[in-house]
RNA sequence: GGAGGGGUGCCUGAGUGGUUAAAAGGGAUGGGCUGUAAACCCAUUGGCUAUGCCUACGUUGGUUCGAAUCCAACCCCCUCCA
């Protein structure tokens, strides 16, 4: 591989976030001569992002390190529309008032990772909305619609995959592709974008923009992907029982947060150093060699990185400090979830059962037993195996709490009031 | 509009009158082994005020002692034809 003249493309090419380029050479060059905008994409459907989306994230965080522009766009419009892409049941369209909440959401995750501001070099956040819903469809077809040939649209891979499969697509779907390259040229008429980001899936869509970009304004705008990050083990990322790793703190806290990246696997860990954090390679390289056991230290320090950059050091160190009571020492760390429970009701004893439904260790009261029945339910670290195991005033310890355990790795600590 | 096929639990998918809270697999959770890993083995996997009760096989009605299974209407999806 040549020696990269730009530190953005080099940066990205040696973190593993390349996929495809649509000419890496010319946007090379043209990244070391001059700062550049770059835009990504992103749907408004929820009120936060989670980890899938991460890697995107960081790649806008490097883009403006080293010294470009990033435009992060929201999918307000398309989402009014319904991105029919996900799946069978129809997406219940959202109020102009929810996407408004999602985007304050998902703008105050970029926050921890660009900065927006009103200077030239900070990150601009845009919604496609402003101009999609304006459109009016004779006029569209005409200037851009031409543009399109059905021939080229069905090549494509991912209307390609559905008529194989023998799959329906609708023709609303079959527009989304037009209406992401529009977005691309209204990028770059409007804040001079040459540059689409996004993930493997989306390359089809990429090349679509910039090529209508070079139809109609003769402008030369490019396109860059990231591979899909999956584990080791194959599985999509960021999907547990509990829930998508959510990147907002109100939706997963940052204790969970860094319990996700402690428990990355073994053959992972390189991998998600170089992407994830910012730590330098050399050391990266040195943390990757460890074996066995002590590579716990480099999930750790994985961990602790990852933390510091979406909820703050603060939160990372007393994320760590938690686990490292929790699990190293088997201590009782006060920063576990806790849950308030009257302390009458304790006098007179509560069903075990029902405080892990409580604490939300279980979902339902038959899961918290099927829990209890199986061993898996722990008080005060004492196994725990008749499910109709009481807790009362007796079982809080010195600490004036009870600690209730799912498993070895989800406590709660309960605390009478 | 016509002809045919189909809608089952978190997902895929079996089941064509009773022993079906519903096979099998996946996923998930718990246990074991370990390193808070992977792989592997075992268990669990609708809810509840729990030796019983309630809800569930697209919706609503019907037949029957008894229905996911039979009948009718309706809704939705797919294939082919127009």
């Amino acid at each position: 591989m040549t020696a990269f003249k730009s530190e953005f493309i080099r940066t990205l090419v040696e973190r593993g976030f390349m996929h495809q380029c649509t000419d890496l050479d010319a946007l090379d060059e043209l990244a070391a001569q001059q700062k550049i905008t770059a835009y990504i994409g992103y749907d408004c459907t929820a009120p936060s992002l989670h980890v899938g989306s991460l890697v995107q994230i960081m790649m806008q965080r490097h883009l403006q390190k080293t010294g470009h522009r990033p435009i992060v766009l929201m999918g307000g419009g398309t989402t009014k529309v319904g991105d029919p892409s996900g799946k069978d049941a129809a997406r219940q369209l959202l109020s102009d008032q929810d996407i408004d909440n999602n985007m304050a959401g998902i703008r105050e995750i970029f926050r921890r990772f660009v900065d927006f501001g009103e200077g030239l070099g900070d990150a601009i956040m845009v919604n496609n909305d402003d101009w999609l819903s304006e459109l009016a469809y004779i006029p569209f077809l005409r200037d851009v619609g031409r543009h399109f040939s059905i021939n080229r649209m069905l090549s494509f891979e991912s209307v390609k995959l559905r008529l194989d499969r023998e799959q329906p697509l609708s023709f609303l779907e079959f527009n989304y592709m037009i209406l992401q390259a529009y977005d691309f040229l209204e990028l770059s008429r409007r804040h001079d974008c040459v540059l689409q980001l996004g993930g493997s899936d989306q390359w089809g869509n990429i090349v679509n923009g910039v090529e209508l970009g070079r139809r109609v304004d003769g402008k030369a705008l490019f396109g860059f992907t990231t591979p899909l990050i999956t584990l080791a083990s194959g599985a999509k990322m960021g999907k547990t029982a509990q829930g998508a790793i959510w990147l907002n703190k109100d939706m997963l806290s940052p204790y969970d947060y860094w319990q996700f990246w402690r428990n990355t696997e073994d053959a992972d860990v390189g991998r998600f150093l170089r992407l994830f954090t910012e730590l330098p390679l050399e050391e990266i390289g040195r943390l990757e060699e460890l074996q066995d056991a002590e590579i716990n230290e480099a999930k750790k320090v994985l961990a602790d990185q990852a933390t510091t950059l979406c909820h703050g050091a603060d939160a990372a160190i007393a994320a760590a400090e938690t686990a490292r009571r929790t699990f190293e020492e088997g201590s009782v760390a006060t920063d576990l979830p806790t849950i308030e429970v009257a302390a009458a009701d304790l006098e007179t004893s509560v069903m075990l059962f029902e405080l892990l439904r409580r604490a939300g260790l279980c979902q339902s009261n038959g899961e918290a037993r099927r829990l209890i029945k199986g061993g898996g339910a722990r008080v005060n670290d004492a196994a725990v195996g008749d499910e109709m195991t009481k807790v009362s005033l007796a079982d809080v310890t010195a600490d004036g709490i009870i600690k209730l355990s799912a498993g070895k790795k989800r406590h709660a600590l309960v605390r009478p009031v």
